[in-house]
DNA sequence: GATGAATGAGTATTCATTCAT
DNA sequence: TATGAATGAATACTCATTCAT
């Protein structure tokens, strides 16, 4: 039942049903509350102001990227599949989720500067996480040893980037986990020592 | 025809520096009229809406890229010569506009959904183009035959996409089109037949 | 007719009218706008923001009272007949716009500390202008020649204000005017030289 | 009765330091309360609501004014002694209290006309206490046989009031007590009979 | 008595667009 | 064509008060 999660945890769902279901634009703090059965100025007792609730949003949801991937770090042992299973999971966990990938993929975007600077700092955890598998496949040998990283992390999460929001920008129509195995051909094509 | 008029190209550039050095969300039509030096109702006998404004500052801009593009499949040769060309152009017209990358790159994606959705059939004109040389590579066995042309595209246009985004959210502070070498490489890698 | 004025002085006087009637913290600016016949947004094309309004209020009605004193002091001789005519006129304009009355003696009173500053700030000029009379009574020698000035302000302008404050909490039911000669004498009696 | 309750007296005290301290809009119940050491809702164990909490602060304080008054008239002989005690009290008790005088001079004043109202029905029993020096004055032939004592208490209370918020004003600066015989002298001179 | 989490009404201001001149 | 004064809808946040514990 939601009124037995704490309101913290309610009102980060409700936010992401609304901004999915609205906009970013005509998500309106009143609509979060309502969403989230909660007062309007219940919302400040738990969130600074909007803009907090909607970094909150995606710090919250990010985290579960970030600590899966580094659970996949810790087991798997070559670096081509660390990243095949960092690529699948990517794709496993919005597929999953529909109202977080238009959320994340379209609405957040929206944001002004200072929320998106907020948000970048959130996703750099992600991308070093990233850098550190990249650099140790060159390391041991399993990636071109004189690429440039940061250009592969550009290549390897703008591919991820936009064939998902490709997909939800095509209303999510078709199967996303299953284009996963060639966008990791691909990707590794383009990253692996021959 | 209305493009010929001056003080259509007077908004259309006004609007572009306007979102530049203020952002999209402090990019109001009076300033956009201020910029151009003409009335705010003059806006109005040119364009229908400021919608309007922002679509035909893309459509304007990207029309270069189409026609660039164009030009290049129909002087190179082989599809590896064409993508690079290609990629080699996409970041040389950026590089030279600070004011257009910022606008394209930041600025014009906190547009709302529809408009956002305007941008994206703008640019699929771009997109066949990059869908018609990636077919003729295959085709003609220079890239792999069984690859997923859409998911192609993702790669090759995320890639760039980021690359571009991530210099323009580090200030430009290093030169885009010495990463256009590497870029190509990593992507030919990623498509090229064995 | 109302709308022969400018915009500028139809919003001043609706800010009157309506802080009078409801109240200065029901004085909302749609109120205002409404009184004045405007749409909420033309306030802002005269006035900075509420504040503004206010304090344009009391400056615009203030120099009434300023202007007149100086005319006071140019056209009578002695210092006794010009404070006779200050305190006068005082009453006299504050008696014939009841509504202006209560906007100056209660309700701009409850403004935050900010305003209040401003406001004394525009009273200074009234008062600087009260110490020029009590100065030359006092070298003319009509005045106790060792008085403290700021004291004798003090009593003059607090008799008056108090005075018509209570007039005003009684809801206005007595004459203020025919108050005048007697507040003049008990004045006049603690100033005098002897 | 309530007044023995140490928390009533708490709340009170913590009132004045915060409306003194934070201004009269921004003196919150829940900061008087912090500022007491309880829990919001406790207040409304002890007061009926914010209105009553300040009434109850003014009519807490006036008493202290009220009762010296009493006692002045009884021990005093002449009417003007007492008048001069009771300005001299009046400034004594406010320039020992420097909170007190900044939240009865200026915070205060901000309330709204129905709590002013209230303020002055309080502000009665001290003011008719006054009546009575005057009169008495009157009657005994200290005073001018014929003023209106209506006036003349206007006169009296408002060259108090006045003199002590321009020092109020001024951020007490000065020494308000060393006034008080100036301001004897300047108020006796308007009413003593010749 | 004492607590403090929850409530929800209320408002200044911006800016895209219009239209009389 | 060109102007720019006027419009008016739309929204985050505060804080006095309550009431279940």
């Amino acid at each position: 039942m939601k009124n037995d999660k704490p309101k913290y945890r309610q009102i980060i769902d409700a936010a992401i049903v609304v901004i999915a279901e609205n906009g970013y634009h005509q998500a309106q703090v009143s609509k979060i509350a309502k969403q989230a059965g909660v007062a309007d100025g219940t919302i400040y007792l738990y969130f600074k102001n909007k803009e907090d609730i909607l970094i909150s949003v995606f710090s919250d949801k990010m985290s579960v990227f970030t600590e899966s991937l580094q659970y996949i770090i810790k087991t798997e042992s070559s670096s081509a599949d660390k990243l095949c299973r960092m690529i699948e999971n990517h794709f496993t966990v919005l597929a999953s989720d529909a109202h977080l990938a238009v959320v994340t993929q379209l609405e957040l975007r929206q944001s002004n500067k200072v929320l998106r600077q907020k948000i970048n700092a959130i996703l750099k955890d992600y991308l070093k996480l990233l850098d550190e598998i990249l650099i140790e496949g060159m390391v041991k040998g399993e990636f071109h040893a004189t690429m440039d990283v940061r250009l592969a992390r550009s290549m390897v999460f703008g591919t991820i980037d936009e064939t998902i929001t490709t997909w939800v920008m095509n209303e999510q129509r078709y199967s996303l986990t299953e284009l996963a195995p060639k966008v990791q051909t691909l990707i590794l094509r383009g990253l692996q020592a021959t």
